[in-house]
RNA sequence: GCGGGCGUGGCGGAAUGGUAGACGCAGCGGACUUAAAAUCCGUUUCCGUAUGGAGUGGGGGUUCGAGUCCCCCCGUCCGCACCA
């Protein structure tokens, strides 16, 4: 029968810690007061309902950052709330009856519990929900500072909309043309919207990512990708036989002379004009703007045109005229939308124009290449080259004739050198009910008129049904009556709310001073917290929220809310929790608690017939290769789980959740407990000196100042699942230990080391083992160990022998031994000797401790 | 097409240009047990009985020495994409 305490109670320990960590406050975060501070904030979920194997891997890497940083003397702020927003609490509402109040909140207090039974090192006391109006309250003033500042306006424009969810769609959101949620195809309409001028700050946003130092490079490389700066030239084409001129953006103003046409836009307004007295333009335009946005897989094989008869004269030689078309492929939303083409030297403009039989100059030569000779087939040259064919151009490398290009334009005043970027401003309205109000109100009289600051918050009204499609705010009987701020007369407010977008772009500003209710942000609290030191969280967030809250925190700074405009100055990026999937034989997915795997393979446990087995992806519903991580705590507790998301693999990798990754986990914290409830040697009591040393002792000894120096560098790199090998290392080698009481105080003072090492990752098991080791004291409450340099220094060092690069023998020298004593020994081994076969060394490499090779 | 990441045992993964495979998982052998579980010990890159040889996606290069640096190629994953 197994001893009584040799098996570990998770459960009940776990509890305990947790109750004991939370009436001593332990994780409360106060004023930094001198102390060096360290904000770490992992992205704060949606209320869902209950947490997924991904917050459990979010959150244990930050804990373990948080708990670290804490022992390591930092003033720690570690907060947690809830992005309450949002349309699966509208859905509930409408799919189940239950008001999205009260669903968001049930869940949160779900989702709080099963957080807190993970162990999480929060400041509790600083929670909030973004769904409060104490939270909104202040985002909405916020949008006031904004428009003040000249960073919001109002316009119509074509938006994306998501015919399934009744709503508009951020350009973000929409994905392969159709709605990111919904998966419904998006179609294009026209409304009035609320937009933030997050391009006013696209410089900044491009350039400020090189200082993101410790951000992943792909992330940058991502946002840089969105921005999407590009150089060239914005300028005028004379319309044949008419007073206005066709404005064009190119970054290849050196290609003019190879011009064949322009091209405008179907959404263009010479387009549309055009298109009033033509249906046959018109049929066109209609026809391109179905294909827009639903099909763009299909539609990147044809281009399309529609010869205007309109001819365009040509800037830089006035004698020349180009047809002007309307293209399929010319987007309103980038640049002026319209172009020039110079198919010789642009892939989709030879294309156009072979269809329209256009001619095809060319106007760069490849290095080398015959101008006489040099034609363009079917693939356009696109590298650079020198000018031909282009008078005053001519002879000029790419590069020099942008320059000359741009020059003569600019002269000539028909156009001017240019940045232009991908990156459009962002349309915050939303058609949506839960959701923060937009605090304006329309008067006939006055127009667009803020809510004034002591009307805020502009509260959403509980009493809405939810029975129609569309928006209740707009079916709401009186909700949206009131009166204009301005002349009193009878007004609407605005029924938009925010994109959810808007809440998660400054919450973690708001975590410094949570409680201030007559501002958004106490601006000494923020001084000293922000910016967030380590942020955690998904690579999916690596454009939006990254980039809005980016841009935010710009905005709140020229509005003087926050003094900082990065937000996030460390960025972690974790991969996704994977599991194998199974389908049974007739095609259903199976959980994976369906299926049993054994001797015949893996079989459907309910029939007994195989099931099939598919790769590992990441865990989702929908293919119901999930785990639930409640479960998982509840069979081998929080510190199990904990465990094995550190372990296996490095934080930005996809982890693979297996049953046999979890049991040895298991396992492991179980081995732990077994050294301090029943140790293989005899344990000194707490406080005993240090006895005189064998060598076996010693060398252990050594072993653990290596790992408490080897432990804290992987930990600030985030290299946990090294921290994790070299505590089973070092336990490895105390559970080898033998002999008197030498071995026995070294023992000791391992365990004791081990479990500080530990305690960032298994909090509960080290605080009951701290316990059971004798201390009165919490781990959470203790210093991180520091490792005596006297120890890391060995008197001996393995050197390795190779001869001609190839390893021939290990020798243990002196450490520091000379060249020439290390050289001598090195060639005294039988086996080096046998490898020169005789021949003398011509030289001799020694690399001081690390290697001796011999060149013969 | 553009940009980025990755490629190391059966598997997850370690290796400041200096002993490739730490640590774990799985496997195999053994101990304990009536038996099983749990635990413990040993073993485990491949070829070879062995001295030994080969080996980090492929090919070349730099170097006394390359998984690591440089060039070319292949595969794979992710992001963006009629962006003018």
């Amino acid at each position: 029968m197994a001893r009584i305490d040799d098996r570990y109670n998770a459960g009940e320990t776990e509890a305990k810690w947790q109750r004991i960590w939370d009436e001593r406050g332990c994780f409360a975060a106060d004023d930094p007061k001198g102390r060096p501070k360290y904000y770490v904030l992992e992205m704060f979920p949606y209320p869902s309902g209950r947490i997924h194997m991904g917050h459990v891997r979010n959150y244990t890497l930050g804990d373990v950052v948080a708990r670290y940083k804490r022992a390591k003397g930092f003033a720690v702020l570690h907060p947690m709330g809830w992005d309450a927003f949002g349309l699966p609490a509208e859905n509930a509402a409408i799919e189940r009856g239950i008001h999205p109040a009260t669903w968001t909140r049930d869940n949160i207090a779900a989702m709080r519990g099963q957080l807190k039974s993970m162990g999480l090192s929060y400041d509790w006391r600083r929670e909030f929900a973004t769904c409060d109006p104490g939270y909104y309250r202040h985002e909405q003033k916020m949008f006031l500072d904004f428009l003040k500042a000249g960073l919001v306006y109002r316009k119509e424009s074509w938006v994306n909309w998501d015919p399934v969810e009744n709503t508009v769609l951020a350009n973000e959101q929409v994905i392969d043309g159709c709605g990111w949620r919904s998966g419904a195809p998006v179609e294009k309409r026209l409304l009035s919207q609320w937009f933030l001028k997050i391009t006013a700050y696209g410089e900044e946003l491009l350039t400020g990512l090189a200082g993101l130092e410790r951000w992943p490079e792909r992330v940058r490389a991502m946002q840089e990708n969105w921005i999407g700066r590009s150089e060239g030239l914005r300028l005028s084409w004379r319309l044949q036989g008419r007073t206005d001129r066709l404005e064009i953006f190119t970054t290849r103003p050196d290609t003019l002379f190879g011009a064949a046409f322009c091209a405008i836009s179907p959404n263009h307004p010479l387009a549309a004009e055009l298109a009033a007295g033509n249906g046959e333009l018109a049929a066109f335009i209609a026809e391109c703007n179905r294909m827009g946005t639903s099909e763009a897989v299909v539609e990147a094989a044809e281009k399309k045109g529609w010869d205007t008869g309109l001819s365009a004269i040509h800037p830089l030689d006035p004698d020349r005229t180009v047809p002007v078309y309307v293209a399929n492929f010319v987007l309103m939303e980038y640049g002026t939308g319209a172009v020039f083409g110079c198919p010789a030297h642009d892939q989709r403009d030879l294309d156009f124009a072979r269809k329209y039989r256009l001619p095809v100059v060319p106007v760069v030569l490849p290095p080398g290449g015959d101008p006489a000779g040099f034609a363009i087939g079917d693939v356009a040259y696109t590298e650079t080259g020198t000018l031909f064919n282009s008078a005053f151009l001519d002879g000029m490398s790419v590069e020099d004739a942008k320059k000359a290009a741009i020059q003569r334009i600019e002269a000539d005043g028909n156009g001017q050198r240019t940045v232009n970027y991908r990156l459009r401003d962002w349309g915050v309205s939303r058609q949506r009910y839960w959701g923060c109000p937009i605090p304006v109100i329309h008067c006939p009289d006055c127009g667009v008129v803020p809510v004034p600051d002591a009307d805020l918050p502009v509260k959403l009204p509980e009493d809405v049904t939810f029975d129609r499609p569309g928006n209740p705010l707009d079916h709401h009987p009186h909700w949206s009556r009131t009166t204009c701020p301005t002349c009193g007369a009878e007004a609407r407010r605005e029924t938009d709310t925010f994109d959810t977008f808007f809440e998660s772009s400054w919450y973690f500003a708001r975590f410094c001073s949570p409680d201030r209710e007559d501002v958004a942000v106490d601006r000494a609290q923020a001084d000293a917290w922000l910016p967030v030191d380590q942020y955690v969280g998904g690579i999916e967030h690596a454009v939006l929220h990254l980039l809005y809250s980016r841009f935010f925190t710009r905005a709140l700074a020229d509005c003087g809310i926050v003094g900082i405009r990065e937000p996030f100055d460390g960025l972690l990026t974790q991969g996704m929790v994977c599991h194998e999937t199974y389908k049974s034989e007739g095609g259903g997915w199976l959980y994976p608690d369906e299926v049993t795997t054994g001797a015949d393979g893996a079989l459907e446990t309910k029939t007994g017939r195989p099931a099939i087995v598919g790769r590992s992806e990441k865990m989702s519903k929908s293919k119901r290769n999930v785990v639930d991580p409640a479960h998982i705590i509840a069979t081998y507790g929080a510190d199990t789980a904990r465990l094995f998301m550190l372990s296996d693999s490095p934080p930005e990798r996809d982890l693979d959740w297996t049953e046999a990754g979890i049991d040895g986990a298991w396992r492991y914290v179980n081995r732990l407990w077994r050294m301090v409830a029943v140790p293989n040697l005899p344990l000194p009591p707490l406080g005993t000196p240090m006895p005189a040393l064998g060598a076996e002792a010693e060398e252990v000894r050594r072993l653990i100042h290596r790992t408490i120096a080897a432990v804290g560098e992987d930990i600030e790199r985030f290299h946990f699942n090294k921290a994790v090998a070299r505590i089973r290392e070092l336990t490895n080698a105390l559970g080898e230990l033998k002999g008197g009481a030498d071995s026995a105080w070294v023992l000791r003072e391992g365990l004791e080391t081990a479990v500080l090492l530990a305690a960032p990752m298994m909090p509960h098991l080290a605080e009951e083992m701290w316990q059971a080791l004798g201390h009165d004291t919490l781990v959470s409450e203790t210093a991180w160990p520091e490792a005596q340099p006297a120890l890391l220094v060995e008197d001996t060092v393995t050197v390795a022998v190779q001869v001609n690069g190839k390893l021939r023998a290990t020798v243990s020298l002196p450490k520091d031994a000379d060249a020439a004593t290390a050289e001598r020994i090195a060639l005294a081994q039988p086996q080096v000797g046998a490898a020169m076969s005789g021949k003398p060394p011509r030289k001799v490499i020694v690399v001081p401790n690390r290697i001796v090779n011999v060149v013969v």
